[in-house]
RNA sequence: GCGCCUGUAGCUCAGUCGGAUAGAGCACCCGCCUUCUAAGCGGGUUGUCGCAGGUUCGAUUCCUGCCAGGCGCACCA
């Protein structure tokens, strides 16, 4: 929280309260009173709407109203000033000294700060990724694998207990044809009809054979299994190592032939049974999520006998619910969007609420261009460009950050040329070079024994207006990450940080942190050698949750 | 046909519960290192916020209808 926005958003409901009360005003009071901080400068540290929100039916103009409450926010020791401007804005310019205190609580919780506890006591499981076993990963499963981790690692930051989970489609009609793909690769046989093609079936086929030679002799029924099971156990070693040097970090990997082996379907099927949206129709059994929002009942049982795909879905949805968790958050591919609302009826079927207990992400789709092309082939997948391409091309740090400074719902376009690039147009770089920067005036600072301690710290020095321009975007930083936890959006941080490195970069042209030549150590010295310890600090915070390094030195 | 997403500067994209003159980077032009990292900073130029209505003190933001692009609409997984 930052607490100067909540100290006046106090004091103004207080005010208005009172004044309501004594008959002055008559309006009805706000649920929440939001402080702005104004792009303007001229407009103070904060700003408030509230008299013109406030206005309507109060039978006051809203100038007269934001006159009642210059009063009472002047009476905050805390604030400097307070400006009337235009129709209405109440403009709060804050005491230095008051401002400057954000760099005292930073470095006295370090790695804390910017945690919050709006979702304390909630326990997530996110699930991403999810790919099939039969191929390596690709750009779309990147996206994932960069969003889902930072959107992990956000939402332990807002206090919630999270798990991360990779859904293994390890059952069905494509692992048995992904098996029969590789068998052929091996036989030296055709790839089957729709079956996998690309470099990596080969790769796979040779692997198998390798390990195991006696599997060319089996009969052709054994040998299908042989091959898919094989086949199946080394592409998952092979995703696994490749989130692993990603750096994205899974919880649990969960099969979907346990659902099946552990009775969890049976058991999830009981349970809708039980809640009364089961019916049989045609042979089949259907689950009438058309109950809740759905374009069209679902087949759970086939007419004949065997479980379709959604009746594991449904089942590790319940299951999810069982293992504690309160929320579920699913991410998945724009080419899934058709999943939502039947995701959404099946947590509904459950008798859970469905704008609660269960939240859809949908990511669109990625493009990359190099050279200024489409880049289409991957040497080892044949047609698709995967993980590894990626990361082999601009490295894991340009790699993540690119992918989750935008929001996932807007489609976006890899520029390669410009990922490899080392200047400000590649972003990472941009932020991460600003904590290098820092980490290296305050190595400079110890060799000059300029006091950088908390106990030296004089928070009134800091009285320039980079130095206030700096403080204010620090304190910001909780209530990005609070913004960013309950909307599920992590690219708020990835903008934060580059708006925190842009005003230090602006901060450290203009402000010199220490003496010069034979110039004698003074306290404004220690005073912006701590505004430099904080914002490293900050910057360091959201760089870990994005799961990007945060260099020493460049 | 129905549904979801997108449309903001020449390019890639931000824009929080509706707020003040719509932002950033790149590209283009001009400056700034004999002093803390120039992977940086400053200045200049760039807009019918897809189109048309509506809601109100105020709309890029909310509502409706169009237009354009992407992706989906199985007793497949």
């Amino acid at each position: 929280m930052s607490s100067h926005s909540d100290l006046l958003a106090a004091q103004i409901t207080a005010a208005l309260k009172a004044r309501i009360d004594r008959g002055e005003l008559a309006c009805v009071l706000p649920e929440v009173i939001r402080l702005e901080r104004p792009k303007n400068r001229d407009h103070g540290d904060y700003a408030s709407s509230i008299a013109l929100q406030v206005a309507k039916g109060s039978g006051r103009l809203p100038r007269e109203i934001a006159e009642l409450l210059k009063q009472d926010l002047e009476s905050l020791v805390e604030v400097a000033s307070v400006d009337i401007a235009g129709p209405g804005f109440i403009n709060i310019t804050l005491e230095r000294a008051s401002q400057a205190d954000v760099v005292r609580q930073i470095r006295e919780e370090g790695e804390k700060f910017g945690h919050v506890t709006t979702l304390a006591g909630v326990a997530i499981n996110l699930e991403f990724i999810s790919a099939n076993p039969t191929g390596p990963l690709h750009l779309g499963h990147t996206r994932w694998a960069a969003v889902g981790d930072a959107l992990g690692r956000v939402l332990s930051a807002a206090g919630a207990s999270v798990t991360r989970e990779f859904y293994i489609n390890d059952r069905g009609n494509q692992m048995d044809l992904f098996g029969a793909s590789v068998r052929a690769a091996a036989m030296g046989q055709p790839i089957p009809e729709n079956g996998y093609q690309g470099a990596y079936i080969s790769d796979l086929a040779q692997a198998v054979v390798d390990e195991d030679p006696a599997i060319l002799s089996l009969p052709t029924n054994e040998q299908l299994i042989e091959f898919r099971e094989r086949a199946y156990i080394a592409q998952l070693k092979d995703q696994q190592r490749v989130l692993e040097i990603f750096g994205t970090n899974i919880d649990i990997w969960f099969s979907e032939r346990s659902l099946h082996s552990s009775g969890a379907v049976e058991h999830g099927l009981d349970k809708l049974r039980k809640q009364g949206h089961v019916f049989e129709l045609d042979g089949a059994t259907w689950l009438r999520t058309t109950d809740f929002g759905d374009d069209k009942d679902r087949v759970l049982i086939k007419s004949d006998g065997g479980f379709a795909y959604f009746a594991s879905d449904t089942a590790y949805y319940i299951n999810k619910r069982e293992r504690g968790f309160d929320i579920c958050i699913y991410m998945l591919g724009a080419d899934h969007h058709g999943y939502v609302n039947r995701l959404k009826a099946t947590a509904a079927c459950a008798g859970d609420d469905p704008e609660y207990n269960i939240h859809v992400l949908i990511g669109q789709m990625v493009k990359i261009i190099e050279g200024g092309e489409e880049v289409k082939l991957s040497k080892r997948a044949g047609t698709i460009i995967t993980l590894e391409d990626l990361v082999e091309k601009v490295g894991v740090d340009a790699a993540r950050y690119t992918l989750i400074r935008y929001p996932v719902d807007t489609p976006m376009v890899l520029d390669v040329d410009v990922l490899k690039k080392r200047t400000n147009d590649n972003p990472v770089y941009y932020v991460q070079y600003a904590h290098a920067r820092i980490a290296g005036v305050l190595r400079n600072a110890v060799d000059l024994k300029v006091p950088q301690a908390l106990e030296d710290f004089e928070p009134a020095l800091l009285a320039h207006d980079r130095e206030n321009e700096l403080l204010g975007v620090l304190a910001q930083f909780p209530r990005v990450v609070q913004g960013a936890a309950e909307l599920r959006e992590p690219h708020r941080i990835a903008r934060y940080l580059e708006e925190l490195a842009g005003v230090y970069h602006r901060f450290y042209a203009d402000c010199r942190v220490l003496p010069l030549g034979d110039e004698p150590i003074a306290a404004i010295h220690s005073a912006r050698a701590n505004l430099c310890a904080a914002t490293k600090q900050v910057l360091g915070n959201g760089l870990q949750l994005l799961g990007v390094s945060a260099p020493e030195r460049m």
